[in-house]
DNA sequence: AAAAAATAATACCTACACGTAATAAATTAG
DNA sequence: CTAATTTATTACGTGTAGGTATTATTTTTT
C-alpha cells in the first residue's frame, strides 16, 4: 500500500509492479543532492582545515562590502540562523580565518572581516568549489541546466516562504 | 570583481550593474531549499515531538518490509551515515517510536521495527508532509514540475557520484 | 529624558552529520 | 578448522541547525 506521496510524485512501478528502490519524492531527492554535495565538498577541502559552512561564510564575506558584514547580514545572506552563525564565527575566529570588530555606528552589532589567512584559504577552496559545481551541473544539458536553475530558484523561494509561514510556536502577544 | 561562480551561474546584473542580492549559485539555492523545507516541516510537526529526520526514518521503515530493516539498509535508503542513523535510532527508541531486534540470521545486525506509537505518529505527520510538499511544488506549472523532478533526480545522482569519487582520506591499503 | 519596546548578539540545550577507532559476529583463506 | 579479513554496529569527538532565554544597546513612547 503506497502512500500518498508515491501516488503524487513517484516514478511509476516497474514491470514487476514494484516501485523503483530509490524514492523519487522531492524531499528525498533534495536530501540526496544536499548531502552528496556537502560530503563531496567537505572531503575535497578537508586539507584546508575548512568545512563547507565555513566556506559559505567566507564566500559571503568576500562578496560583501569592504567594511565587512554584520552577523545579522551574514545570517540573512546565508539563509541561516543567528545561533548557528555565532558559533560558526567562534570557530572561524579561533582558526584565524576572520575577525570581529564592533560596529562603530551600532555597538550591538559586530562587523565580520576576512583576515589574510582566511582570504588565502578561500581562494584555494574556490577553485575546488567551482570545479565540483561544474562536474555536477555537467550531468544536465545546457538547456536543462538553465531551466533547472530557474525552477530551483522558484522552489527555494517557495521553501523559504513555507518556513516563514510556519511559525515557531505562537507569535501571539497575550 | 565577481568570482568565477558568478560568471558561470549568476543572474545578469540589473540596470544599476549590481548583481541581484540573493545569489543564484547552485549550492546557495540548494541550501535555501533544503533548510527552508526542513524548517517549515520541523515547525509543523513539533507538536508530535518528532524531527524531520525522525520522520524520514519512519517513512523509510513504513515503506520497508514487514520484518523491518537493518540499520545498514536504513542508512542506504536514507542516503545517510551509519553513525547518524545509530544515534537517531537511540533517540527514537527512547521516544518509543521504534524497537531494535537482533536479526536472527546475522547477529551483528539489528532489525528496526516501527512500534504502534511510532506508526500512529507517522500517519499524522504524513498528512502534514504531503500538504507541505504540495504547497511548495505548486509554485511550478505541471510541466515545469515534471521537468524539475527529473532534472533534480539527475543532479542528486551526480552529487552522490561526486561524493563517492571524493575519498575520505586514503583508501589505499599500505 | 526615563520607561518601554525592539534589536544584535550570546549562552545553553538537544538533535544531526560525519570522522576515527573499537567491538563483535560472519565470511574467507590457508 | 583456526587465523585473517570483512562487515554491522557502537563509542566518542568536532562541527552545524536551531530552539528558548538573557544581555547589551538602540529606538520609541509618553
Amino acid at each position: 500500500m503506497p502512500d500518498l506521496d508515491e501516488i503524487l510524485l513517484n516514478s511509476p512501478p516497474d514491470q514487476n509492479g514494484a516501485f523503483p528502490k530509490e524514492r523519487s519524492v522531492f524531499p528525498m531527492l533534495l536530501r540526496r543532492a544536499w548531502y552528496g554535495l556537502n560530503q563531496a565538498f567537505r572531503r575535497r577541502v578537508a586539507h584546508l582545515n575548512m568545512t563547507p559552512d565555513q566556506y559559505t561564510v567566507m564566500r559571503t564575506l568576500a562578496q560583501g562590502s569592504e567594511e565587512g558584514l554584520t552577523q545579522k547580514q551574514l545570517t540573512s545572506r546565508m539563509s541561516s540562523d543567528p545561533n548557528t552563525v555565532a558559533s560558526l564565527l567562534d570557530r572561524m575566529e579561533r582558526a584565524d580565518f576572520i575577525e570581529r570588530k564592533i560596529d562603530p555606528n551600532d555597538r550591538r552589532a559586530r562587523r565580520i572581516l576576512l583576515k589574510t589567512y582566511g582570504y588565502d584559504s578561500f581562494q584555494q577552496a574556490k577553485d575546488i568549489a567551482v570545479e565540483l559545481q561544474r562536474e555536477i551541473l555537467q550531468s544536465l544539458s545546457e538547456e536543462s541546466k538553465r531551466l533547472f536553475l530557474q525552477e530551483l530558484t522558484t522552489i527555494a523561494d517557495a521553501c523559504r516562504e513555507a518556513a516563514e509561514n510556519s511559525p515557531r510556536k505562537s507569535l501571539r502577544k497575550d
